[in-house]
DNA sequence: GAAATCAGTGTAAGCGCTTGCATTTGAATC
DNA sequence: GATTCAAATGCAAGCGCTTACACTGATTTC
């Protein structure tokens, strides 16, 4: 006997309706396999119960969740979020449900929360960057659960993903700023241990130094987490240089907006006395003053592209391809044309 | 038979070192109750087949979760970020799971997602301000579910909840602001319907004109949603006005920073031509030029102390206080001294 | 008019785990 | 050596749901 007071299952539905638990089932998930009367008495029956499924049971009996895991590097800023944003919506317009878990840059972490979104039975994954202990990998297999790359461009790999070329992307800033007349440059990265964007960042920089004939080994290279002291820390001790550079080209537009506080601290102004350039494009690079030079990569189609490939894998429409998008450079104030 | 290469069980652990289900249970939730040598042999057993607990089902039977919902109104920018870091990270530290929603500042959609938590087996949720249908406290006290509010300090609800003011803590910024002089007082406030920390600024800013002996109707305000854009539209046509605003004070640190922009980009200078206000004190406030002045939240206490109180709830250590948290004024560049 | 078909519904077997209670084990006590 | 008792373990009943399969009665087909 269903106890007063407590909270209503699908027997109390069904014995409310007068019908089976199957039939309670159906209407809730296919309704079109019941006929209309039954379905009006059955759904009366669980608005006067205020009845919700128990999600437990149902993903056990179901054995589907409905539910895509993500893993960020972090929540506290927004590069993540206009993408996690549409990837969402996206999402949710497929009927699915978004689990977030923030990792702090730290691989154990990122693994624990792997297996805890496994756990809780997310029927796809998607994680930003590649690298990662193989062993992950393996685990995933083995529980056939599909798993998508955001933010990279790296077809060598073949795992599906949906991203950029983060190396290609920052040549193409840095060839942009050498064609400017910039000799002296000096980078901050974000830590590039770990992080395949970063690290693809720093390659494309030494490319282009490369490619125009200077030398990719004496640039000197601060890497910093993320942050925006760090980005005016590192900027201070770069300029301190008997030789400072005329650009500083950053790891992302947070180290970027850091390193205009740290020049401006100093006294310098941007772009006069130093460049600066960022990458990612979040809003904060046109908010600060100058406005900040910086590759813009496509956030929100990204994560919608990633909804939609993710989910075609879970419902085995696809096993996962791998998408390239295309970043295009921001040219603003903060970078100056020495030619001009 | 277990299935080869399928997800293993705890059946499968419990036949692999020879014991019964119960024992492999005991070893995962209550170690203390197994002897070591049992013990060892079931962990080594796990670890060889990579088994990981199937979340539906241990809540199924044990009826409790270990997890913990929120639901914040936006995760597109940093208002909510910080706070929620906290608040998981002491979560994490007492054995508890965080599960994040949003609601993007709308009812309908809040209600939905407390749906899903519960549905998902939240033990206790949390929630930002007071104001909702009464309805949706019903529903969660049917179910008993412990429910907290933060950002808000409003003792007469009743309802549990950490946080600060809203409305004293505008009151003392605007005191202040009035102390420097300024008469002609305009509010860029976000949209108060269904948002009590809103409203409650400008009551407070209300209250402080009356107090002050100006006319609290006479004050232009003008109602936006989040957004930098935002800002700036309303800045400029506050600024419209015949006799425009000395200050302008914002119901966030995001509007004023629209604000500081569109003022900008009308060549007036701030604080010179008009003084700007805003509130929450996030880490933009201090990034732009001129630094703004605005009420500083004492984020990650609240974040931290709101799940140490939930967690009592949710063991039945507490029924649910009223906390509150000091705001503090944080004055910097954008407020101009009228007497100085 | 009988057979075949079909839509709508019910029956009941799990899904993988926890836990109250029963049972076994082994040490301590007499 | 028998008795007692606590600690360690096993047994088995669910937790609330989905779904394969069975059943019923109406409709169609020949």
């Amino acid at each position: 006997m269903s106890q007063l007071r407590s909270v209503p299952t699908l027997d109390d539905v069904a014995r409310a309706a007068g019908v089976s638990t199957a039939t309670v089932s159906r209407c809730l998930n296919s309704p079109e396999r019941v006929v209309e009367v039954t379905r009006k008495r059955v759904m009366s029956a669980v608005e006067q119960l205020g009845y919700t499924p128990n999600f437990g049971a149902r993903v056990m009996a179901a054995r589907r969740t409905f539910t895509i895991g993500a893993i960020i590097p972090t929540m506290e800023n927004a590069i993540f979020a206009r993408a996690l944003q549409a990837f969402q919506e996206e999402l949710h317009a497929r009927g699915y449900t978004l689990l977030v878990a923030s990792s702090a840059y730290q691989p154990e972490i990122e693994e624990e929360q792997i297996r805890s979104l496994v756990a809780r039975g997310a029927d796809g994954l998607l994680l930003i960057g590649h690298e990662r202990d193989p062993e992950v990998y393996d685990y995933l297999k083995s529980r056939s659960i599909p798993v998508l790359s955001a933010w990279v461009y790296l077809p060598d790999t073949g795992q599906p993903a949906v991203g950029f070329d983060n190396r290609r992307s920052m040549f193409a800033l840095a060839q942009q700023v050498i064609d400017f007349g910039h000799l002296r440059i000096a980078m901050i990265s974000g830590i590039t241990k770990g992080n395949d964007r970063a690290a693809g960042r720093v390659l494309g920089l030494r490319d282009a130094l490369q490619a125009n004939g200077l030398d990719p080994e004496a640039m000197p290279v601060i890497e910093t987490p993320y942050g925006v002291e760090n980005g005016a820390d590192a900027l201070r001790s770069l300029m301190q240089a008997d030789v400072p550079p005329t650009v500083v080209m950053c790891g992302n537009d947070v180290l970027a907006v850091g390193a205009l506080r740290g020049a401006q601290d100093m006294g310098l102004s941007v772009p006069q006395d130093v460049s600066i350039t960022g990458f990612d494009d979040i809003e904060l690079a046109r908010i600060v003053t100058p406005q900040i030079t910086t590759v813009h990569v496509p956030h929100r189609e990204m994560g919608r592209k990633a909804a939609i490939a993710l989910v075609d894998m879970v419902e085995k429409r696809s096993t996962g391809e791998v998408v390239e998008l295309k970043s295009t450079l921001q040219i603003r104030d903060s970078l100056r044309d020495l030619n001009g």
